[in-house]
DNA sequence: TCTGGGGTCCTGCATCTG
DNA sequence: TCTGCAGATGCAGGACCC
């Protein structure tokens, strides 16, 4: 459950149809989805509290089911506070592989009804029907039979919300939660918003609903009395001019169904806190493994390699450097990020999470290539193209840099410990 | 209470360039 | 050659989303 789904009530509306001319914009959310995909294989669960999440001293939750919401859990919450607040709770770990599978098979239905078909996560997206609406009748009647199809074919239930535009659509989706469907007719839309609260608002996080506070605003009809230079002083020029169009019902983002990486990353947060510089290049070669192979398998390479440290107290430090050329090599991007983590001067300070991201993506048949740092770029470049195919072939973690193997761990994940060594590969 | 991991976008400031 | 300016770009941090 996002933060938004915890501020509506759940629940259909009933009352007779309303009016679905010119909603030609539909937002699916599935329920719980994590959570509804594990109860395909375990159906003895149901009914009782599942929460999908890390397991770990510092996981959080990623789905809760709604007999665990009832008990105030909720998704990003530290799983130590969820398992206080339900304490009869079976929890389970994610299964990302297996949620990607069902996700796709619920995408193919989106797209039997469109192409228009806009992905937001793996669990929710929305649909411009306008194209559809001779072939299948009208927008509310779509939405039933795509809801009807899913429970049918994948065995579990969605919300559908319906509206003239996206960020309404989906507000309504999360209004009708769970396993509901909502039209919010083009001449109600306003009747619809102003009641709302302030939060409820796609871009109005703690942060901002706490600024609004501040100026008395709390529900979406206040802001919208609201003068836009007020907004814009107190917000920003985007953020207030955004809302100020958001809370009169206006956003002409049109529905996209293809858009481009602008960034791949990938990130770690240590069991305990680590402030040994070894052990923290060793991940840091992890990550650039991880990230280079990612890029690769998508065709792109980027100019710009960033490193993420989040210290003990929680502090979050960034730091980034453009190359002169763009890559896709683990090696170029590992000897970055150590070069970056060296110049924090963080080196001797216990950290807790650490990351890698490599930014400014372009296709990697475009781009120019980099010629790998004091080494011939044949040999790297030819050295990270076999192992993908080797991978490929036989699965992540069958090869992989030397200082990655440790003999004492048998499986594809090598825990960073105070034993590990050698920088580079 | 103690806060994941993957992203996008915005802002403010510094520096470079024409 | 120097100065001032505006726009582009780079960098760091933060808010927000699922």
């Amino acid at each position: 459950m996002s933060r938004k789904q915890q501020l509506h009530r759940p629940g259909p509306q009933p009352g007779p149809p309303a009016d679905d001319t010119g909603c030609a914009i539909l937002h699916v959310d599935m329920d719980a989805f994590f959570v509804s995909v594990e109860l395909l294989e375990r159906p003895e669960l149901r009914g009782r509290p599942v929460v999908v999440g890390g397991a770990g001293p510092r996981g959080v939750v990623a789905a809760a089911s709604y007999e665990a919401r009832r008990y105030g859990v909720h998704s990003a919450m530290p799983m130590t506070r969820a398992r206080r607040l339900c304490p009869q709770a079976v929890v389970l770990p994610g299964r990302h592989d297996r949620y990607r599978e069902a996700s796709a098979a619920v995408f193919e239905i989106l797209r039997s009804v469109t192409p228009l078909v806009e992905p937001l996560s793996l669990d929710e997206a929305f649909l411009d029907v306008a194209g559809a609406l001779r072939r299948l009748g009208r927008p509310a009647g779509i939405a039933a039979r795509i809801r009807a199809q899913v429970r049918d074919q994948q065995g579990i239930t969605c919300s559908v919300g319906v509206a003239s535009t996206k960020f309404v659509a989906k507000m309504a989706s999360t209004r009708c939660k769970p396993d509901g469907l909502l039209v919010v007719p083009a001449d109600g839309v306003l009747d619809f918003l102003h009641p709302l609260p302030v939060a409820s608002l796609w871009g109005v996080g703690e942060r901002t609903e706490q600024t609004l506070a501040r100026l008395g605003l709390r529900t979406v009809g206040q802001l919208a009395a609201t003068p836009l230079p007020t907004l814009r002083r107190e917000l920003g020029n985007a953020l207030g001019a955004h809302l100020h169009e958001l809370s009169w019902g206006r956003d002409p983002r049109a529905v996209e169904p293809e858009s481009a990486d602008k960034s791949i990353g990938a990130e770690e947060t240590f069991a305990t806190d680590i402030d040994d510089p070894q052990v923290i290049r060793r991940e840091l070669l992890r990550l650039a493994e991880r990230v280079g192979a990612r890029l690769r398998a998508g065709g792109n390479s980027g100019r710009t390699v960033s490193v993420k440290l989040r210290t003990a107290e929680f502090r979050t430090i960034t730091r980034s450097r453009t190359l002169r050329d763009p890559t896709d090599l683990a090696r170029v991007i590992y000897v970055t990020a150590c070069e970056l983590y060296e110049a924090s001067g963080l080196e001797r300070v216990r950290l807790r999470l650490v990351g890698v991201r490599v930014e400014n993506l372009e296709p990697a048949d475009t781009a120019t290539r980099q010629l790998a740092l004091d080494e011939p770029e044949t040999g790297w470049r030819e050295a990270e193209r076999a192992v993908d195919q080797v991978v490929g072939r036989f699965g992540p973690g069958t090869i992989r840099p030397a200082a990655l193997v440790r003999k004492d761990l048998p499986g594809d994940r090598a825990a960073p410990g105070p034993q590990d060594g050698e920088r580079g590969r």
